[in-house]
RNA sequence: GGGCCCUUAGCUCAGUUGGCCAGAGCAGCGGACUUUUAAUCCGAAGGUCCUGGGUUCGAGUCCCAGAGGGCCCA
């Protein structure tokens, strides 16, 4: 990062303070502290004493944290301390440090340090430690972010997170969230019998969505790998093999958009049980969501925008023909050639993707003129096989799968299918999509030769479900960018 | 990929129709101060105005190109 002559002014004169600390004997990164409690700890012991007996002095604790402001009053100094706990105010007086009352000349924003002595109450009404002694514990060289606005660049916010961290609480409560929802999902996996399990991310073959790979290359084996872009057909093979519960939650790559939305890694749990169907993954995806809504918001009505979304089950079901019908007012079969189609998304004003097949088009004109009318979760059910490879075809029209895409605040948030498990029908669908990437799809699936051997050897009817974790958080924190709930997101290299 | 907007001190921001030496607050530096909490008061500092061209007597400001970021669209 460059550096004006100002800030290395500031980090010489930090840097300096440290020396001076080497000087008098004093290490200014120590290996440890001798800290006794929490600041948030200490907060509680102090509650708890002054409720029992008001009139004396708390217990005597060692306290540690980052300096997160000063106001030096000659002899007596205050200083705002800060941990993942909680914020407490140190009370230092040049009576009560004695010999050690100079050490606050060396002490900086942002600094950490530790204080010992007795817990009060300030004048004012501030639980305060009243220090007798300061031990630095780890000098810092280059300052804070301000710290009545916080930090507002939002470049800086993402590049260097952890600033956004120290200076904003909210960012960080976001942050935090995302942690809590994670976790809740995978306790609900867990209580309900699933194995967590891990496949591979470096594949021969990326497969089980539509999207472009990154590429990467093994050279132990000399052969070219790809980035996952989905963790469908590994879990599959392990249904295969007899797990009848299997999530996993995990990171999937998509050489594609950065935006609002996207990011190119991202969180996806997918699950898959055998002797389901999608009706009972809807009925798993209900009892999820509204269960970690209310462990994590405290409440299955979460604020988004200026609205709510409500995760109260059940959510509403209507099928790919009733919406369509609804939204644009045919029957999708009836339009079932490339030309037809297109005619139909003219008419209705939405773009034409270049080398589109039906299957591409179709998605254009559902994703244009239906799905942002679902903002309410609802369950989309029953799509065109065409854009479906991995699914089983309903019994009451053979072109339409068992197949379902949860939408809520006019994005995909799930899509789950029954899932395709007679292997001849799979091997057609894969040539099928073969056809489509050599009339210039380039997200169209590669037929996977060793997943249709694992279906031959007999895979149970099985409900799977994908759901992405990141648009999860984003619903339950009211993040209008994924940005905001992704510690690191990816950002163009600054040149040198 | 296209359109619009943003980029000024470490941080948060002003900067008029182009016009003296580019300002403030916080932080930092020097000083005062024994109950503050966005502490207060006094003083002195601190700039690649994103980069490179151009127009002009004169550019933070206008024009062109580029970089990074944001929003919208494909």
């Amino acid at each position: 990062m460059a550096e004006s002559r100002r800030l290395r002014e500031i980090i010489a004169e930090r840097q300096a303070k440290a020396d001076s600390l080497r000087e008098s004997g004093i290490d200014p990164y120590p290996q440890r502290s001798a800290r006794t409690h929490t600041l948030g700890e200490a907060i509680d012991l102090f509650t708890a004493h002054e409720a029992e007996s008001p009139e004396m002095d708390g217990p005597r604790v060692t306290l540690a944290g980052r300096i997160s402001a000063m106001r030096n009053m000659g002899r007596i100094a205050f200083l705002d301390l800060e941990d993942d706990s909680g914020q407490i105010q140190i009370l230092a007086s040049k009576r009560a440090l004695g010999e050690s009352w100079g050490l606050l000349d060396t002490l900086d924003l942002g600094d950490f340090i530790e204080a010992s002595g007795p817990l009060i109450r300030s004048r004012r009404g501030e639980i305060s430690i009243q220090s007798d002694s300061v031990v630095i514990l780890s000098k810092t060289l280059r300052p804070p972010p301000e710290k009545y606005h916080g930090l507002q660049d939002v470049e800086t916010r993402y590049r260097q997170r952890y600033l956004d961290l120290i200076a904003n609480a909210e960012a960080k409560e976001v942050l935090r969230t995302r942690s809590r929802i994670v976790s809740a999902m995978r306790r609900f996996m867990e209580e309900r019998g699933f194995i967590e399990v891990e496949t591979p991310v470096l594949q021969p073959q990326a497969g089980g969505a539509a999207a472009r790979p990154f590429l990467t290359h093994l050279n132990a084996l000399d052969e070219p790998r790809q980035l996952r872009i989905a963790l469908e057909l590994h879990l599959k093979r392990l249904i295969v093999g007899g797990f009848d519960k299997v999530y996993e939650i995990g990171r999937v790559f998509r050489n594609e958009g950065v935006g609002n939305r996207w990011n190119p890694e991202f969180t996806m749990l997918e699950s898959y049980e055998a002797y389901t169907d999608y009706h009972g993954v809807a009925e798993m995806v209900e009892a999820a969501l509204s269960r970690i809504a209310t462990e994590v918001i405290g409440s299955t009505r979460v604020p988004w925008g200026e609205g709510e979304i409500d995760f109260t089950p059940p959510f509403a079901r209507v099928t790919m023909l009733d919406a369509v019908h609804q939204h644009i007012g045919v029957d999708f079969r009836d339009y079932p050639t490339v030309e037809a189609m297109e005619g139909l998304l003219r008419d209705h004003g939405v773009a034409i993707p270049p080398d589109a097949g039906w299957g591409k088009l179709f998605d254009e004109l559902v994703s244009e003129r239906v799905e942002p009318h679902l903002q309410q979760p609802t369950f989309l059910l029953d799509y065109p096989l065409a854009i479906s490879p991995l699914a089983k075809r309903t019994e009451y029209d053979d072109t339409l799968v068992e197949r379902f895409e949860l939408f809520v605040g006019g994005w995909e948030l799930a899509n789950a299918y029954t899932e395709l498990n007679d292997p001849v029908d799979q091997r057609q669908r894969f040539e099928a999509q073969l056809r489509l990437k050599e009339a210039g799809d380039d997200e169209a699936e590669l037929l996977d030769e060793d997943f249709i051997i694992a279906l031959e050897h007999g895979m149970p009817p099985t409900g799977g479900l994908g759901m992405g974790m990141d648009r999860l958080a984003m619903l339950l924190t009211n993040s209008q960018s994924i940005r905001d709930v992704i510690l690191f997101p990816q950002m163009r290299r600054l040149s040198v």
